[in-house]
DNA sequence: GCCCAGGTATAAA
DNA sequence: TTTATACATGGG
C-alpha cells in the first residue's frame, strides 16, 4: 500500500475491501456526513474528507504522517477483509449472503471514549436521533476543529451535572454520560486496559459505569478498542438469531464475530422483510 | 394517539 | 434466576 502526499492531502492505493458509505455510515460511528462526493468527519481532533475512486483512497487535509499514525489504523487497512469474509461466509449460508451484501464494511478503530459515549447514547434509540444528539454534544462541549467540533473529552464533561446536558436532548441518558465521564476522567474506569484484558474482565471494567450493560460494553470493545471477537446483540441481532440463525449463539460466530455481526446488522436493517 | 429505536436499572415474581 | 416496566425523545 502506497501513500502519496499532494497539495490538499494524501492518496493511498491500493485499498481493497472498502466502501466508505458502508463503513462510515453503518451504525458504528455517528459523526460522518456525505460531502462533495465523499465523507467528511472529525476524529482524533482532525477534520478530513475521504473519497474513494476504485482502489484509490483520497484523504483531504491529512499528511503521510497522519496516515501512519491515525487513518491507517482507523480504517483497519492492515486487516485482510477478503480472507475474513471467506472465513465468515463458510460458517452459514445466510452469513455468506450478508457478507456479500456489503463487502466494503470495515470495523473502525474509533477513540475508545467516543465509542463508549456514543453507544451509551444509542440505548433504546435510533441512529438518526443518535446522530443528532452526538452532534449537539460536540457543538455544545467540544473544541472547534475545521468546520465542526471535536468530540468532548471525558475531563470536560466530568465538570458538568446531568442537567447541564439538557440541550443535547438525550433524556435519561444524560446521567449515564456524566457518570461515564467522571469514572473515565478520574481513572476509576481504564479504557486502555480493556485492550488487553480477558474479554469478560474488559466487559466488567466498562460495566462499572451506570447505563453500561453488556450491549454498550460490547460495542465499545468492538468499535473503540478493536476487540473483533465482540458480538454485540441488539434488537436486530436478536431477530436475526431467532429467524435466520436458529440455534446459533454468539460463540458460534468465530474469532471475527464482530465483523460477522456488523455484516448481519447492516443486512438485516436494509432488508427488514426478512423478518416478516 | 400509538409504536419503535444498535438497552439498562430496578423491582417483583 | 428470570421477567416486567419505566425511562426521554422524535420520526413514522
Amino acid at each position: 500500500m502506497k501513500c502519496v502526499e499532494f497539495e490538499k492531502g494524501i492518496t493511498v492505493s491500493p485499498v481493497k475491501d472498502l466502501n466508505l458509505g458502508e463503513t462510515l455510515d453503518c451504525g458504528q460511528s455517528f459523526r460522518w456526513e456525505e460531502y462533495d462526493g465523499g465523507y467528511r468527519g472529525i476524529a482524533f481532533d482532525r477534520e478530513v474528507v475521504m473519497k474513494l475512486d476504485g482502489e484509490e483512497l483520497t484523504i483531504e487535509n491529512a499528511t503521510a504522517e497522519d496516515f501512519e499514525k491515525i487513518w491507517r489504523g482507523y480504517l483497519d487497512l492492515d486487516l485482510d477483509y477478503s480472507m475474513i469474509r471467506d472465513s465468515i461466509s463458510a460458517l452459514h449460508p445466510v452469513l455468506k449472503e450478508a457478507a456479500s451484501y456489503a463487502p466494503g464494511i470495515r470495523i473502525l478503530r474509533q477513540e475508545p471514549w467516543e465509542a463508549l459515549c456514543t453507544f451509551i447514547i444509542s440505548q433504546n434509540n435510533n441512529i438518526k436521533r443518535i446522530k443528532g444528539i452526538v452532534k449537539r454534544l460536540c457543538e455544545g462541549f467540544g473544541e472547534r476543529v475545521g468546520s465542526g467540533y471535536s468530540f468532548p473529552t471525558a475531563e470536560r464533561l466530568a465538570e458538568l451535572e446531568p442537567e447541564d446536558l439538557s440541550e443535547i436532548r438525550a433524556g435519561f441518558r444524560n446521567k449515564y454520560i456524566i457518570d461515564a465521564s467522571r469514572k473515565v476522567a478520574d481513572g476509576e474506569v481504564d479504557l486502555e486496559s480493556c485492550r488487553g484484558l480477558p474479554y469478560e474482565d474488559a466487559r466488567a471494567e466498562l460495566m462499572k459505569i451506570k447505563g453500561v450493560g453488556v450491549k454498550v460494553a460490547d460495542c465499545t470493545l468492538l468499535f473503540g478498542l478493536h476487540r473483533i471477537e465482540a458480538f454485540p446483540v441488539d434488537v436486530w441481532m436478536k431477530r436475526a438469531l431467532e429467524k435466520l440463525f436458529p440455534g446459533m449463539t454468539a460463540d458460534d460466530f468465530g474469532e471475527y464475530a464482530g465483523i460477522a455481526q456488523q455484516y448481519i446488522f447492516h443486512y438485516s436493517r436494509m432488508n427488514p422483510k426478512l423478518f416478516e
